[in-house]
DNA sequence: AAGACGAAAGTGGTTGA
DNA sequence: TCAACAACTTTCGTCTT
């Protein structure tokens, strides 16, 4: 998991550290690169040069390898965008690795394949983001995203359960500014409301934006529907038709 | 004045014939 | 391929705080 030793300034790190970085599914050859020692005798210097001149084609031969090269960059590029932990980048990347293998981007643009392949890692992750956010950050539709991921499940025989509501809590609450009893209040209405039924069929964000709104009102934090619904990325409108059916055939205990 | 409400028409995507 | 359909959005006038 880490060094055996401990470095307590940069010198002391750049004089111990013996290896390169660990294995990750997120660079083309998995990181595996040789790394140089120090410092290069000066009339070694244009031989040296040639060997890592032939190190760089033999690293990178071929489309292929070009292609995952640029795909892994470009997927770095969007989670980084999208602020998404390590691992799920590992995910994504290893889901648009078996793309690859299984000879599925032909037809398809690499961007779209692996903002789709972001999409389903996220979801699998239990971070989602939507098909909104996704292709904001990526040179791709939303459209394309969707079709892609789509493709992508049903060749790759990925099986994902629909995304749940709770899953976009924390984000939301955190971007509003809402405190921890807030967002387990929230949680606790979405989950009575999947006992009810209520949530099936409906997006999965707008029901966590209704079930945030109502508890900032219900805990004195409140926060307009406006505010709510930007961050949630749904509208006024759809906030108040599931607030409505929530408060209903929920007893909620106190009314608002 | 800002926020909440709800009716009505429009949009994009899924489903089933 | 096409129409029916449900969820969601847009828009807008009205009510509430």
């Amino acid at each position: 998991m880490g060094p055996e030793w401990r470095a307590f300034d940069h010198e002391q790190r750049d004089k111990r550290t013996r290896v390169g970085a660990p294995i990750t599914y997120t660079i083309h050859d998995k990181g595996l690169s040789t790394i140089y020692g120090r410092d290069i005798p000066a009339r070694n210097r244009a031989q040296w040069y040639r060997l890592r001149k032939w190190q760089r084609k033999i690293r990178i031969s071929g489309a292929t390898e070009r292609n995952l090269a640029f795909a892994l960059s470009e997927l770095d590029r969007d989670s980084s965008r999208l602020g998404l932990p390590r691992s799920v980048r590992e995910a994504a990347s290893v889901v648009y690795r078996s793309a690859v293998d299984n000879k599925l981007i032909r037809g398809r643009s690499i961007e779209g394949v692996v903002a789709a392949s972001l999409y389903a890692a996220c979801r699998r992750c239990n971070v989602p983001r939507t098909l909104d956010e996704i292709a904001e950050v990526s040179r791709v539709t939303k459209k394309e995203v969707g079709r892609t991921y789509r493709f992508l499940t049903r060749e790759l025989n990925i099986k994902l359960p629909p995304t749940s509501p709770v899953d976009y809590v924390p984000r939301f609450a955190s971007e509003l500014g809402l405190s921890g009893e807030a967002q387990s209040k929230a949680i606790e209405i979405i989950e009575k409301a999947m006992e009810k039924g209520l949530t099936s069929g409906r997006g999965p964000t707008g029901v966590a934006a209704a079930a945030l709104y109502i508890a900032s009102v219900l805990l004195g934090e409140r926060k307009t529907q406006r505010d709510v619904a930007d961050i949630a990325g749904v509208t006024e409108v759809t906030i108040r038709n599931r607030y409505k059916e929530l408060t209903e055939q929920l007893e909620m205990g106190v009314t608002l």
